[in-house]
DNA sequence: GAAACTTCTTTCATGAATGAAAAAAGTATT
DNA sequence: AATACTTTTTTCATTCATGAAAGAAGTTTC
């Protein structure tokens, strides 16, 4: 019974018969042209690899339910000239947020992807669910405000720690206090009327970075190096979540070089005791500096101080000793490197060697090891097209 | 026109119209229910997660061209009883082999995914595939001289070593001289005029343990920890092979405890120099006990020999520690071990007391690690799957 | 033992996507 | 400018899979 009860709500949507498993032509369709990768039918049918006579029909339900326009013609390339596709409702727009612990970053994403707006505001995760939202919400009614006129289709939010993606809010979060299981997703569906998308930031970002590669396949691994270390898994275009919603975790992972440090989660040995911007902190303050956040060890990287260098550097080599038995096992097709410690030269070195150095040569051969092409936007285009992802599917808010 | 004419070769096939993408229903409902995976039309619709009324239509078709045949009804669960269903061609097999680097397993599976037999063959792997193929091949004909009036359906082999599954041969192996690239899939298909299917022995493994397990669902990794170490990786119920099909390799993963052990791969440090079968017999030797294979080891801690029964012990918390990373960055929903020292209980115990000491509770709240349920035949069993899956497939070989 | 569920299977009208062919609108060639 | 080719788009009959509802065959409850 349960099996088939879960089975038969994923199948069966809203009475509608036989919509293409897994996908909604017509989002996709809108997607495309939204996005100014399609300007004709013709090229939509490239695209989505149908037969013209079925983009016939979709474009053109999408033109009597007033989501496109046809404008003008194209130049032709030796045949008839094809009619240009765009979308009607180029005002409608997403709201996205990226939250860490100390402030967030939210931004406006429009209907092709593309991010129009990008600020950070001020954020403590530790004032509580209440709090916070109340917060996240007035930010987003100014972003709001100053958009007058133009519809809001779907919110999507990042949050830093384990994130139950179905019921949209975390899990267990080890630094988020009165955040567990508090229906982060469902109270912003309220206040703002839309559907909310909710991941972990670490998948917000690699799903962000994904969405920017060229060739859009394979599996790719991204990971967050900043005051805390996360890890997101893309395969098939997809986040992977594993069987619990856990997958990707690898800050505490055992790490024999963090000996007996106690790490956050109770246990002892973690790598987040000895590889994340926290740590590299505490350590240099144990050596008698004056840093308090990830950022005074930027500044001194920068600056070249040979302790914070040497801890950077040594904390790119333990992470990249970690990531080097995952790529070994899970042969990825490209790793990304993101969060502040990405910027810093010897860290991403120290990385890349240890990486190369720990995994078997048929593994690496073909290996993107890079920094993000993003930075700190990646989660917020994540979140954007997750919130995009969700707009588009199902009950179609009918465009202006 | 070039990225036109291939997306046109994938979307359009043999002129039939919209075959649901990269499926056909009729093969995986007959492999299905060959299998013994499903006994009924509403079994299968489960697993197929297709609407009754459609499986209604598709077991007519598969009945009235004569693959299946109904045959009689099963017990009722509180309703009407079901009516079971069965292939025709009973009398159809497969054979399978499953090599390894001094002998070899072969078998022959039915069209229902059982293994009819099982039998070990003397095999040096290094005398190179021209004679390995003769011999295997020799053995293939007499299992089928013991069949006659039976038709072979097709061939599943599983080879020590990275294996290019598309291309059917092994790729860089380090312990197959000769092998490199040497067409195996190619060659038994000339030889017994049938398709082929060439897999990695963890890999296949992997399947095979999956097939056997009662919710056929979820992430799966089953290691095989013997003489030499593998991983095999499950996911959506296929093999996981990674970019460049090597992924699951586990055996070359640094691990601290190794120290400066010279690997057979050429690097230092390696997990198998300390976890594998071969390690613990060289390390017993230093100590001056008389071993010279894994057999040995076996007997000597069934025999409670304390040296050999710590050293066993150290395999498998290295091992767990070396998994329990693999595990808490990709979350499955269960992790088998296979192979001799499986069969150990000082191994398994420590194996599993690292695991749960290394992962974070929230991905081992739900995970099942336990020994494997198939032994020896497992990898066996894997490659039958795969064969009789390539046999379904594609010009349906019209059963008698 | 009749009524009330359950489970399994089929019937039927419908939606989604298609291929084939034609139409529409060009360009190039004579 | 008439003809021949290209490219883009639409029309139409057809196929695949579906949901809803009914039918078939059981079990459980009162």
């Amino acid at each position: 019974m349960n099996e088939k009860s879960i089975l038969a709500s994923n199948a069966s949507k809203e009475g509608a018969a036989a919509p293409r498993r897994g996908r909604d032509v017509h989002s996709e369709a809108l997607a495309l042209i939204a996005a100014g990768r399609v300007r004709s039918r013709s090229e939509l049918g490239e695209a989505l690899a149908m037969a013209p006579s079925s983009i016939s029909l979709v474009v053109q339900t999408l033109v009597t339910k007033g989501w496109i326009t046809e404008s003008g013609q194209g130049p032709s390339t030796g045949g008839r000239r094809p009619r240009i596709l765009a979308v009607s409702g180029e005002s409608s727009y997403v709201l996205c947020a990226d939250m860490g612990g100390r402030h967030a970053k939210i931004g406006v994403m429009g209907l092709d992807g593309s991010l129009q707006e990008s600020r950070s505001i001020d954020f403590d995760v530790t004032t509580g669910p209440d709090e916070g939202l109340r917060v996240l919400g007035a930010a987003f009614d100014s972003l709001m405000a100053e958009r007058p006129g133009r519809r809001l289709l779907g919110i999507g939010v990042a949050l830093p720690g384990p994130v139950d993606v179905a019921a949209g809010c975390v899990d267990s979060p080890s630094r988020m206090p009165g955040w567990h299981r508090y229906p982060v997703g469902a109270t912003l569906a309220a206040r703002f009327g839309t559907g909310v998308a909710v991941e972990n930031d670490a998948n917000a970002m690699a799903l962000g970075e994904y969405s920017e590669r060229s060739p859009r396949s394979g599996q790719m691994i991204v990971i967050k190096a900043g005051t805390a270390i996360g890890a997101g898994f893309i395969i098939d275009g997809k986040v992977y979540h594993g069987a619990t919603g856990a997958a990707g975790d690898i800050t505490h992972v055992r790490t024999p070089a963090a000996g007996d440090a106690l790490c956050s989660c109770g246990n002892r040995g973690c790598l987040e005791t000895i590889a994340s911007g926290a740590a590299v902190v505490s350590l240099l303050r144990a050596r008698g500096l004056d840093v308090s956040t990830t950022a005074d060890v930027i500044r001194l990287v920068e600056d070249a101080d040979p302790d914070a260098t040497g801890l950077v550097r040594d904390a790119g080599r333990h992470l990249g000793g970690v990531v080097s038995a995952i790529v070994n096992f899970f042969n990825p097709t490209a790793v990304l490197l993101n969060g502040v410690l990405s910027t810093l030269e010897p860290f991403v070195a120290a990385f890349r060697s240890q990486l190369y150095e720990g995994c078997h040569p048929l593994v690496t051969k073909e290996l993107t090891i890079a920094a993000s092409s993003l930075g700190e936007d990646a989660g917020l285009v994540g979140t954007g097209r997750l919130a995009l992802q969700q707009a588009f599917e199902n009950p179609h808010t009918q465009m202006s």
